[in-house]
DNA sequence: CCGGATCCAGGAGGATACTG
DNA sequence: CAGTATCCTCCTGGATCCGG
């Protein structure tokens, strides 16, 4: 569920949280650590996503200025998305995402039963 | 929207915010962080929660092993909430994010957790 | 190739009242 | 005190078609 309905409210974290809330919002970003993507390139990183998720993500996160945008006015059209200074801000948050779901989920998952 | 729906798909990343999808889990993760509270503590420590939101989450939180419930059959009733060990190992996610909220949010006043 | 527009189902999440 | 039980709203997110 969103967050976005409580900007604005609450301690750093919940605010924190309201930007990277959404499906989808942390994958992309975390994608996006290894360099520029286009569009596709993005869809096929993320299979499970449609393309009208990522898309309206997309919007967002540059919304909330933690990537970039832009558009190559040509044919076939292309266009790039990149982190932003604020989205690369959030590296070590998105790395000790993922380091703790390699030493949590990878080995013995099932710990927790 | 859940992302408990998509669990055993995809990479680590996307498996860990499974487990702390939902408005309020790592809201509550944190607030444990300062130690063990009891279950209206954590209403007044998060205010914007409703009861029946708030026993939902904690309740995923136990399933997924990363709190525990312990209940004290006395009256009035006594029912303790603590991070367990595998709760615990999600401290550097946690001050992580709560760090950059700090640091990206604060020119005003998100300093208040 | 990169989307936007529209339609739709489902469930997350809220309000309120009640209970052991 | 610590929850259940019900009802309800709205937004997320999926499917599909269309456009530049």
């Amino acid at each position: 569920m969103s967050h976005r309905a409580m900007e604005g409210t609450g301690c750093s974290v919940e605010r924190t949280l309201s930007l990277i809330d959404g499906k989808w919002k942390i994958v992309v970003l975390y994608k996006l650590l290894r360099g520029t993507l286009r569009f596709n390139e993005l869809r096929r990183l993320i299979p499970a996503v449609t393309q009208r998720m990522l898309t309206h993500q997309l919007r967002e996160l540059e919304a909330d200025g933690l990537i970039t945008r832009t558009v190559y006015a040509q044919v076939p059209p292309r266009v790039e998305y990149a982190l932003s200074p604020r989205g690369w801000s959030l590296e070590p948050v998105i790395l000790a995402l993922k380091h703790w779901g390699d030493a949590n989920l990878s080995s013995s998952e099932a710990k927790a039963a």
